[in-house]
DNA sequence: CCTTGACCTTACCATGATGGGAACCTTTAT
DNA sequence: ATAAAGGTTCCCATCATGGTAAGGTCAAGG
């Protein structure tokens, strides 16, 4: 199989794939007497866990983490469970950022006329004149 | 007021006032005899205008949107609204996939024993094998 | 046999927003 | 006078990904 066909097999763009070996996330693989890389479905089953790991957020190195954990045979799923429960706090500290974002923007969006007039809450916030906005 | 300062007064650290300036998102200083920057009151107005939008979740480039709408007096608060809201809908999309992996990834760990066995349901659904796990 | 087109190779550049550091100059305080 | 603090520019790194260019390879068809 070369890089193209484990790209599609796997969901992994050939560029992405090239670039996990390069940074030594994927092992090497062979390549043809015409330097072309070959795959076989142990591979792509690799790149497959990559790609789903990073759908999952984690990040290369968290993944790379997992990655050495799966092939363990002798891990304690301890270990893992430790990996992804600070991944879902972390996920979660970040989830919280952005609703703080979201509910002090619909405040704002909510007090502004939304108009032909000048007169805007949202810029007056930005500009931090505290004027009929809620708080600051 | 130096660069320093400026940065001190308004929460954007020199280092990013200089960036700012030379993306163009805020105009260039005057300077002193000797190359220095000069911020006056009205500088650091613009760059806690910034601060806030940037804290608030907007790109560099929404932010300059802004900018230039707070800084023309003839604008129509309805486009104010329409960058804020197209904001609110993008992070509300964010924050819904993240929610989606911090769902996949609860009912994963919820499901590892997370004990010194080697059995490990979060990397089985890694790894693309379809268990005990739910759906997937 | 030779061309064409699809695919592979490496190498470099770009993104967005920020931090780090080097090398050098200025100002201020001791 | 000297040292410390802070300014200046310039370059590099991050993180994960995409793009592009210049060139090698392979399979199919005239």
């Amino acid at each position: 199989m070369n890089i193209g066909q484990a790209a599609s097999a796997s969901g992994v763009s050939a560029k992405m794939i090239r670039y996990y070996e390069s940074i030594g996330l994927i092992r090497p693989p062979d390549r043809t007497e015409s330097n072309y890389r070959v795959y076989g479905e142990d591979e792509v089953h690799v790149l497959r866990f990559v790609k789903r790991a990073r759908t999952l957020g984690f990040s290369v190195e968290e993944t790379a983490t997992l990655l050495g954990l799966w092939q363990d045979k002798s891990r304690a799923s301890a270990e893992v469970k430790a990996v992804a429960s600070n991944h879902i706090a972390a996920l979660e500290t970040k989830i919280s950022e952005l609703e703080g974002m979201v509910n002090t923007l619909r405040h704002l969006v909510h007090c502004c006329g939304g108009d032909s007039r000048p007169d805007c809450p949202i810029l007056d916030d930005l500009a931090g004149f505290s004027g009929a906005t809620k708080g600051r």
